[in-house]
RNA sequence: GUGGGUAUAGCUCAGUUGGUUAGAGCGCCAGAUUGUGGCUCUGGAGGCCGUCGGUUCGACUCCGACUACCCACCCCA
């Protein structure tokens, strides 16, 4: 096929016929986070990259490798975003608004993009939801951020998910255990594969998780992180357990769970899931006290997290989650001959602007039986056929599609109103019925 | 970036050991007498068989390269 009329690799269409998921997901969302106390937050797309670089870390595979990132007109560095964390947290020291009263709590719905090979779950272009927490420093906050996390999922009947949280430290105690990885793993050097080799340097912890056998054999007894986090670190993290089991919430602590974003401290999270592949994190989060500082705001301990609706929907679509469906056309105005076309119009019209109420009529010429499928086809509730008979004799009757019933109307002034008394009412009884 | 799989209609897929005008189901459009949907029946539109090259009298079919998609590694949401 033709390159104009295929997607880019790795981006994809929310079809018409598919994205009422996404609106139903986005909207759920939105409100719990609202309940929770977060407003929504909209930042640019692209950013310059130097924020990227200094927020995410200039040594990690997000930054190295994964952005697109191109100069413009203005012979700027510019980067699409490629996590929503960083622009939420610029614009607010930009503005100002953490001077505000704390805490400051946002949520935001972006597309992201990073330049990956595509698979399960992992698209170029990708969309978050995410939530930012900025202010609170005690574990409660860490608790209650993931406790919204969990609300949402609950919401959308998303229950299968597993909690595994962590605590990766403060920059203080993660350099020293750092350290004592690399001291333990590069006795094995010659033992460990090609990737962890690399990851020695870079990222030991990740060695931890590798799933080549003899990796694994190895890391059982690395140095662990709780032997190495600093006295209030693991105080936070007690007390982080402690209010979650509180909450009723059910975790485990999960030693490999790293994020890959340099700005985490203390608290990471995710919540897996096992139906969707490889790709199984639908959300990832955790603590960030370093960064407002890092980017040239006051000192602010700051937590949040990013929810994945790509992967979000299909947990939902594989586990038979249901989708909140939306309400179709409310009446299919039919009509046969010009004079009658130009009353469906008319009608059609009023229907939307004064009543509210979604109304459809002929735009394709069609024959009464085509109109009449035409109505069944796109679900309309109730139909109404206008001919020369009609308009002669100022009445109408308006069909119930689903129970075939006829009501007669008469075809004046009264009629739009009428029409849409009809729906309203039949709506009513619907809910009722639930 | 590294592997493995796949590529035929809008969608899901058939297509015999290479052989004439490439098929089905669903969907779409139009009909089944005078102005009414769902069920049924009939007909129709719609394919450079992913692209390029090779073998052959002849390729959707065999071979090669490329591209795209899917899956996994890596990484992450």
């Amino acid at each position: 096929m033709a390159m104009i009329t295929r997607a880019p690799r790795g981006t994809q269409d929310i079809s018409p016929a598919e994205s009422y998921k996404w609106r139903y997901v986005e909207r759920v969302a939105a409100e719990e986070a609202r309940n929770f106390g977060f407003n929504e937050i909209r930042t640019p797309t692209f950013e310059h990259t130097e924020l990227f670089v200094r927020s995410v870390g200039d040594t990690t595979d997000v930054v190295q490798k994964e952005m697109y990132t191109f100069q413009d007109k203005g012979d700027r560095s510019i980067t699409l975003k490629p996590e929503g964390t960083a622009g939420a947290v610029r614009s607010l020291i930009e503005k100002g608004q953490l001077n505000d009263a704390l805490p400051v709590k946002v949520y935001y719905i972006t597309s992201c993009f990073r330049y990956e090979k595509p698979q399960a779950g992992r698209f170029r272009e990708f969309h978050q939801f995410g939530v930012e927490m900025f202010g609170p420093a005690g574990p409660a906050a860490d608790a209650e951020v993931i406790g919204l996390a969990k609300s949402i999922l609950g919401r959308l009947g998303v229950e299968k998910l597993s909690l595994e949280i962590n605590s990766i430290g403060c920059p203080e105690c993660r350099a020293v255990y750092h350290k004592a990885l690399k001291e333990y793993f590069y006795q094995y050097k010659d033992k460990l594969c090609e990737t962890c080799l690399g990851r020695l340097e870079k990222n030991p912890m990740r060695i931890l998780d590798c799933k080549n056998p003899e990796c694994g054999e190895i890391a059982a007894n690395a140095p662990k992180m709780v032997d190495y986090i600093c006295g209030d670190c693991k105080e936070h993290f007690e007390g982080v357990k402690a209010a979650l089991s509180a909450m009723g919430l059910s975790y485990t602590v999960n030693p490999t769970i790293v994020r890959g974003l340099d700005y985490y401290t203390r608290t990471v999270f995710e919540f897996i899931s096992t139906d969707i592949g490889a790709q199984g994190t639908v959300c990832g989060g955790g603590r960030y006290d370093g960064l407002v500082k890092e980017l040239g705001g006051n000192s602010l301990p700051a937590l949040g997290f990013g929810m994945g609706l790509e992967r979000l929907i299909s947990v939902m679509e594989k586990t038979g989650c249901e989708f909140e469906p939306e309400k179709s056309c409310g009446i299919y105005i039919g009509s046969m001959g010009p004079a009658a076309a130009l009353e469906a119009v008319k009608l059609t019209s009023k229907l939307r602007s004064e009543f509210g109420v979604q109304a459809e009529c002929d735009l394709m010429g069609r024959s009464v039986k085509a109109q009449m499928k035409y109505a069944d086809k796109i679900g309309a509730r109730f139909s109404v056929m206008l001919g020369d008979n009609e308009l002669a004799e100022k009445k109408a009757r308006v069909k119930n599609m689903a129970t075939g019933e006829q009501q007669e109307l008469l075809l004046d002034d009264s009629f739009a109103g009428k029409a849409a008394d009809l729906i309203n009412f039949a709506d009513l009884y619907e809910v009722c019925e639930k």
